[in-house]
DNA sequence: CAGTATCCGAGAGGATACTG
DNA sequence: CAGTATCCTCTCGGATACTG
């Protein structure tokens, strides 16, 4: 049995009834298991892939100049980050052939979209940091800690 | 000297606030490694938070209903990743002393506002998944396979 | 500068069993 | 039902070294 998103997965443990009734709804949805969604929200929303889009603003940027607005990322993490996102079509390569050698990122009309909202989402979350706080003071001295 | 975000830091002390008034400069940004936004914005941004947060709509749901929408998702991770949003005030839990037990989850404010915006990420992504596949079809097809 | 390759440990995350 | 506890695997991700 085949569903729209690809052959049947092995890894998935739960029993998936196999009607065609899904073929129907031709939606992406993240809440499914195996919906590609899935995999392209994570590229953006896992633990660096956000980061790196929020840094990928102004134009143009190179390697070492993201690796210093990202801070704490390793070269390997960002290079990785950087293939996920450009495969997805999310930001775009140019290496310029120069000497010393100069590749530059930006992001495509998809990720800047992409970008405005994980910007707003990230500027509310900074917003009401005090409140997060607040209530993670009151969970530990709940008796949770 | 210690700055808020517990780095030596000849700026400023968290612990004493009163040497002076440095608050400008010490405004959350996710993009700084050791600054509690970061955390926060992992636990709404991981691998599950996300999805749990996605999952929080129409009132409180119970445990093994979230389980249900989060298709994948085990006990395990639910109940960590329920923890972690809890602990920073995205969600209320609410224990009802009947047999057999149940327990409701439902968004706090501060949720609720965090998970429109994820929603509308969300919501967006789905809708541009054609283009994305359609990046990936050439990415690979362009020799990066 | 802009990466890739390799090694390795820590921790994420799944399966199972058990409790209130 | 709603979890927690335990075990165990596998991937993530950091450090280092190397290439063009």
């Amino acid at each position: 049995m085949v569903s729209i998103w690809g052959t049947v997965d092995p890894m998935s443990t739960r029993a998936e009834p196999e009607t065609d009734e899904r073929a129907l709804d031709l939606a992406y949805d993240v809440l499914q298991a195996r919906c590609p969604s899935r995999l392209t929200l994570e590229h953006v929303t896992g633990r660096w892939g956000t980061l790196i889009m929020l840094a990928l603003y102004e134009g143009p940027v190179r390697f070492n100049e993201l690796r210093r607005r990202v801070a704490g990322v390793s070269e390997k993490m960002l290079s990785q980050g950087l293939q996920a996102l450009e495969r997805d079509g999310f930001v775009a390569r140019e290496v310029l052939s120069t000497m010393p050698p100069r590749v530059e990122y930006r992001l495509t009309d998809l990720g800047l979209e992409t970008h405005r909202r994980l910007k707003e989402l990230a500027v509310f979350l900074e917003s009401r940091m005090p409140e997060v706080e607040a209530a993670q003071a009151r969970y530990e001295a709940g008796g949770n800690a």
